[in-house]
DNA sequence: CGTTACATTTACGTTAACGTAAGCTTTTGT
DNA sequence: ACAAAAGCTTACGTTAACGTAAATGTAACG
């Protein structure tokens, strides 16, 4: 129970990432694992910073936008005007986030609409289909 | 009136692309723009897919994803099958937009909940702030 | 008719986000 | 104790989506 550090292994199977990956974010100062001599432990802080950071890559954010994000869950005993630019940042990339999803919502009822035309123009092809047998 | 085509430098100052752009996507075969000699002419129908185009790439679409998801607006008189395949592939692409969009609302709704954290450490950060001088 | 000004082609350069291979050390099973 | 497995570092390779530069063509203007 005192135990809470995970390798790398452990964590490439829990998320589905590589080894490879779990570097690169260490080089790219996302993730801040431990040392046991030469290898990596990860923190359960780690493992709450890679959840957010994959779900920021599946909204298209880059490493270095989800990296301005994360700062925000590690705000402790900052200066006042650091914390305050990360907060306009993080009300920046909020504003970003719902005008993305409103743009989305137009999209996927066209996309909705398309689809219904698309059926029709199917059922008409299999009529053609079926009158030349 | 019978002028629908635009040439490369109005297309560029329309949609606010570089004209590298525009030629790599006729390299994709995502555009299809008719010759004036050597010049490129951009059709209304060009114009049409450049703007789901530059849509699809704010979603984090690539431009093959695209272009699959282009072809549902251009099944004229294809095959039965080929109808039905790209049809698939729409369903899919409107599944996984739909998904995405719901997590979106869930990553909306936790940053709002961070941004409200943050706002109270700012505050706290202030009073220490004054409290020095 | 010369010279800007814009278009085109060809091709090498660039950035992000890892993949992959090589070579070395450490740990683990037998 | 020794070989296989797992981890580490270093470093070059890769893909997508253009950027950018060079050489050339052509159109328009004074």
């Amino acid at each position: 129970m005192a135990d809470e550090m995970m390798n790398i292994r452990e964590m490439c199977d829990a998320f589905d990432v590589t080894p490879r990956t779990l570097r690169f974010y260490e080089a790219k100062e996302l993730l801040f694992p431990v040392r046991e001599g030469q290898k990596r432990l990860f923190t359960k802080r780690d493992r709450a910073r890679l959840k957010l950071i994959l779900r920021g890559k599946r909204f298209g954010f880059s490493l270095e936008e989800i990296r301005q994000l994360l700062d925000l869950y590690d705000m402790g005993d900052q200066q006042h005007t650091q914390l305050v630019k990360t907060y306009e940042v993080a009300e920046d990339r909020l504003a970003s986030m719902i005008s993305q999803r409103d743009e989305l919502n137009e999209a996927i009822e066209e996309l909705k609409e398309q689809l219904e035309w698309g059926a029709k123009m199917i059922a008409a092809s299999k009529d053609k289909h079926h009158a030349a047998e």
